[in-house]
DNA sequence: GTGAAAGCGCTAACAA
DNA sequence: TTGTTAGCGCTTTCAC
């Protein structure tokens, strides 16, 4: 940052003023080809590189967007992230990592870093908004998450389709009795991946008997937990449908310490498809987001925003999902 | 960012300049407990917030980091990044993300990040530096990787003896057949963990067959093939340290479906105990580094030098490992 | 097509 | 303790 030449210095040495150096360098029509040139040169040539602080000031943009997450530490976000990453990058922004945690502070705190120049626009992932109001004319776009009646613009997946789907494998594998690990309803994520469950089965004219939907919280050990309390239960299912990965990685985990063996015993169908699902054992069977997807697709729509003003979306954008049949399921033994 | 209220409001309001405005927002000690107080009431009704572009041209910062690894989507570098987060957010630091892939023209890019002002401070997690030079006395801080001669500081573990360790373990349980399959060599975290490797065979008066040490990329697929590879040989290994996690997920797929089973007829042990390991089956024998105290402890030590000024370290940092022995190893087969 | 001049919003040196 | 002044480096009118 020290003795760093300016444009100042450029239009010196090119005996021209630092308003045509300004112009040269960012492509305007209005200089000549041979100056436009000479300022090249011996931009290259000092090894110039305009200060983003000065030009950020004076054109009221960072060029930077911020990834607002629940917990950066979550391996879910990764290919978000990375679809993010180089959807922006292209564009000539730079990502600022948000995390939030739950804490509505934080939540807030982001919000006013948009507001104080910070970055440009955001992807929110936490499916909240902060509580004062006033924030739905910002650039931000809602992603994987859906925040109700915030009149932004979403892009996610139909998550009632997509656990539907699921259920329905096992049904077609003959699974009668089908429990469902839930995420912390009342998310409207874990929500809705839990109506499609409620949706399959009556459909099917399957009964959900009483401690057959559990509540659990995203986590490796709370699918141990809740798989512990179905396996107590007096008629246990034969079929799990567990609202992420992670948690049934858990469910799998304490099904084997119980000594019952999937899917022989019990098929379990998680959700998500974790980039190490098809190196698990069994390989799990998992409905599939396209991630790295809804991050290219979310910051692409930010982009859009940002150049072109205020955009409204009446309707979420919908990317496809896939059940990824692997080892973790098949039919009930007779 | 439109029609927000900027110093100069506040200052007509409160009867003031500008200047002390400022000086009571940094809660500076040339201002009376009254004035201050009338201005910070000001801010709050107005809901001022400073304009971070304005600021960081006048103090030559910019309030963030740049965090450079080498692939976004790694699932790695999620706990350290975690605790880089943390420690950057309680010292006011935002974090930008850098993503190389291993791309010399982006490796360059985010070190000319530094130097346009876009972030005060780097830790770089690539193990390289741009080709160019001169860039020893920026402000950044290596994390994990190696590069010698460099003249940074290093925060990192002894790769060295914890791949000894964790190849000891296998001596000890009696194994004498112990191939390794590596990463990409020759990057110096990957020839520490083979040279680990090596010192333990030697000092046990083992010999290393031909094609027992492999060379892996670190990815799934390459556990997957050089596991093949092994168990074409005449003589296949009886254990396996594998230099990462993830290929050593792909060895123990790769065994199952070879009909081979882990550990009963072979030992398999990894490096970096990802997140789910201990939910594999079978649980990953692996050796285990601090990742978010490496994130923190750098994030710290860039803080340092971003305060104190340049500092020159000519020991590197060493955290330490653990070997977490799980169900991957057992006694060879008598 | 180019230059002069203004100013983005803030902080810090200097004066009072 | 406070105000005045200058200026960080850039872009963008406006005038020529």
């Amino acid at each position: 940052m020290r003795d760093r030449p300016k444009i100042k210095d450029i239009a010196e040495r090119a005996g021209v003023s630092a308003a045509t150096v300004s112009r040269a360098l960012a492509d305007s029509a209005l200089v000549t080809a041979e100056t436009r040139q000479r300022v090249l040169d011996l931009a290259r040539e000092l090894n110039y590189r305009p200060n983003v602080s000065a030009r950020n000031l004076r054109t009221r943009k960072s060029m930077s967007v911020l990834l607002v997450v629940r917990d950066v530490g979550n391996p879910f976000y990764l290919d978000i992230l990375k679809g993010v990453e180089a959807t922006a990058r292209e564009a000539g922004y730079s990502v600022l990592m948000g995390n939030t945690e739950n804490d509505p502070a934080r939540e807030t705190e982001y919000f006013n870093m948009l507001r104080d120049g910070h970055a440009d626009g955001m992807i929110l992932m936490t499916g909240k908004l902060p509580p004062a109001g006033g924030w739905s004319h910002l650039p931000v776009v809602v992603a994987l998450e859906m925040i109700e009646g915030s009149g932004l613009p979403h892009v996610q997946v139909d998550n009632i389709a997509a656990a539907r789907g699921a259920v329905e494998h096992l049904i077609a594998l003959g699974h009668r009795r089908i429990a469902h690990i839930s995420g912390p309803v009342p998310e409207p994520m874990s929500v809705r991946r839990r109506e499609g469950y409620r949706l399959a089965m009556r459909e099917a004219g399957l009964a959900i008997p009483d401690g057959y939907e559990l509540r659990g919280d995203f986590l490796l050990e709370s699918g141990e937990q809740c798989c512990r309390s179905l396996f107590a239960l007096a008629e246990p299912p034969t079929a799990l449908f567990v609202a992420n990965d992670e948690m049934a990685y858990g469910t799998v985990h304490e099904l084997r310490r119980m000594g019952r063996d999937v899917p022989g015993d019990v098929s379990v169908v998680g959700f998500d498809d974790l980039y190490l699902s098809k190196a698990f054992y069994p390989a799990l069977t998992t409905v599939s987001q396209p991630r790295a997807e809804i991050g290219r697709t979310a910051m692409t729509l930010l982009l859009t925003i940002l150049s072109g003003g205020s955009v409204r979306w009446a309707e979420p954008l919908v990317l496809p999902t896939v059940l990824n049949i692997r080892g973790s399921t098949a039919p009930p033994r007779s």
